[in-house]
RNA sequence: GGCGGCAUAGCCAAGCGGUAAGGCACGGGUCUGCAAAACCCUUAUCCCCGGUUCGAUUCCGGGUGUCGCCUCCA
């Protein structure tokens, strides 16, 4: 069984191969920190990481990094309406970043490299550029010379003449060619500025990425990967630029999600529609966010509604309540460390063959359902072996780990006392057949959010869906 | 105009040559003091028209619909 990757650059699905046996370099573009992040960026972060674990579940050890653009036009246009600086602005961005991925339970990239920081490594390159003809100065911007690099449009799969005719050319743009973009673009009076062989200014929007690329990973790495809509121009510039100097492959695959779609709809600022995660979190457990994003394939469209959301919120809640009713149960009995392979098998192996075949979390995810069912079928009988419920436990442990998916919160295992002692005044009643008074408790307990069972093996509870 | 994706049950979504995974919702049942959770049962001529094939949802051609990219939007 082996891994295979869709790859945009031959439209394939292609057997993985490392460069380095047991390593994988990816990276994977950032956002640009002007803004809290919108769920369309939140999809390539726990695509990604996704993909990462799964890497890492099959023993590679992954080198992943991913930028923070801290400066551009955006950044820059967000510090003059709000009269912040660009810098100050980027930081509460990325930390914001860190916040709302960290509840996603992305983790953190091997290397987080931020523009400002790559400033000599991004002017050594632009220099190497010019140097080999590449790339020509004018007026104190740097410009590619994009009909230089013969196998621009590989990427995207167009040809340059078809290309051409969306090219444009800003005012107070002097390219030789519309084709041309930005290396680096000279500084307006009051911007933010370094200092250039060309003069002060910042860097343009694809060069970053080359040169964290060459800084971090090297010439040619396994993976680089981001939204779809990178994939032109902002890859296929990439690709213009490291491979017209290394004279190598930059990356063997070329990794793009779909888009995010609001009620069928592009999500855009004129519409109105972006959703931030900021905002989304505080309604519905991030969890159940990640688990729809990784619900569809991720080269598809995923569409986005509170009604989706809302059965998500159900069908997630259906593995963390199997999850739950198995720690339970063992609770209650001998534990035993034996469990039965056989079982953890049965499910590991399509899980695996699932996710081989380009991350295919859909059906991975289905895999985790179908181990959920056989759980509650061993749940109910009484006479079930630890060892089953322990294997259908660290199934669904160690499978929803891979796809980044917790299904025990902390808060699910703590109970205060008064809470406890309700519960054992209604076993009380139960146990009297004072039903009445049993179940004003539990309705009492079900206000406050928390649900009680009974079950062959005693009273089990837990905390409402929300 | 160029390039590409998608079209599968009420909804979401896999499959991609041998008559359809999984989830949500609906209905019926079992279990339970009652519940809850769970389990069982029930629900699809796979957008249309041609073609290839013993056989197509799956391949090819043509439609229709829909979404996206085409210079700084993940």
């Amino acid at each position: 069984m082996v891994l295979k990757v869709f790859n945009t650059l031959t439209r394939k699905k292609e057997v993985f191969k490392p460069i380095d046996k047991g390593h994988v370099r990816m990276y994977v573009c950032g956002p640009t920190v002007y803004n809290y992040i919108h769920i369309g960026n939140a999809r390539p972060a726990v695509v990604f990481d996704t993909v990462r674990r799964y890497f890492e579940y099959q023993g590679y050890k992954v080198n992943y990094v991913s930028n923070f653009t801290d400066v551009d036009d955006r950044l820059i246009n967000a510090s003059k309406e709000r009269g912040i600086p660009v810098p100050q602005i980027a930081e509460q961005f990325i930390k914001a970043y860190k916040e709302d991925t960290e509840a996603l339970n992305v983790k953190a990239a091997t290397v987080h490299p931020r523009a400002t920081e790559t400033m000599p490594e991004i002017i050594a390159f632009i220099h190497k550029l010019v140097d080999a003809g590449y790339a020509y100065e004018s007026k104190g911007d740097v410009y590619f010379r994009t009909r230089r690099f013969k196998e621009y449009g590989k990427l995207s799969h167009q040809s340059i003449d078809h290309l051409k005719s969306g090219a444009r050319i800003e005012i107070g743009e002097s390219k030789e060619d519309p084709l041309d973009f930005a290396l680096w673009k000279a500084a307006k009076p009051g911007e933010i500025k370094w200092a250039s062989p060309w003069g002060e200014g910042r860097p343009g929007w694809h060069i970053e990425c080359s040169a964290m690329v060459e800084k971090y990973l090297g010439d040619t790495i396994d993976i680089h990967a981001g939204g779809t809509d990178l994939t032109f121009p902002h890859h296929e510039n990439e690709i213009a630029q490291s491979e017209s100097l290394h004279h190598q492959m930059m990356a063997h695959y070329w990794l793009h999600n779909g888009h995010i779609q609001i009620n069928h709809e592009k999500m855009s600022k004129s519409i109105g529609n972006v959703i931030l995660v900021h905002d989304l979190i505080k309604k519905y457990d991030p969890q159940v966010i990640r688990f729809f994003i990784l619900t569809v394939q991720y080269r598809h469209p995923i569409n986005f509604s509170d009604a989706l959301l809302s059965d998500a919120v159900q069908a997630f809640g259906r593995l963390k309540t199997t999850h739950y009713n198995l720690s339970h149960r063992l609770d209650h009995e001998v534990s035993s460390d034996q469990l039965n392979e056989t079982i953890v098998e049965k499910y590991r192996a399509p899980f695996t063959e699932a996710m081989n075949d380009d991350f295919n979390t859909a059906n991975a995810i289905a895999v985790l359902f179908d181990s959920a069912r056989d759980a509650n079928i061993a749940l109910q009988k009484t006479q079930t072996p630890e060892s089953d419920l322990a294997a259908y436990l660290k199934v669904l442990t160690e499978l929803s780990g891979v796809l980044g998916l917790k299904l025990a919160d902390e808060s699910d295992s703590i109970l205060d006392s008064e809470v406890e002692t309700l519960i054992k005044k209604r076993e009380e009643a139960r146990k009297n057949r004072e039903f009445a008074v049993a179940d004003a408790i539990r309705d009492q307990l079900k206000a406050s959010g928390i649900l009680l069972e009974d079950t062959p093996q005693g009273v089990r509870w837990r905390r409402g869906r929300e």
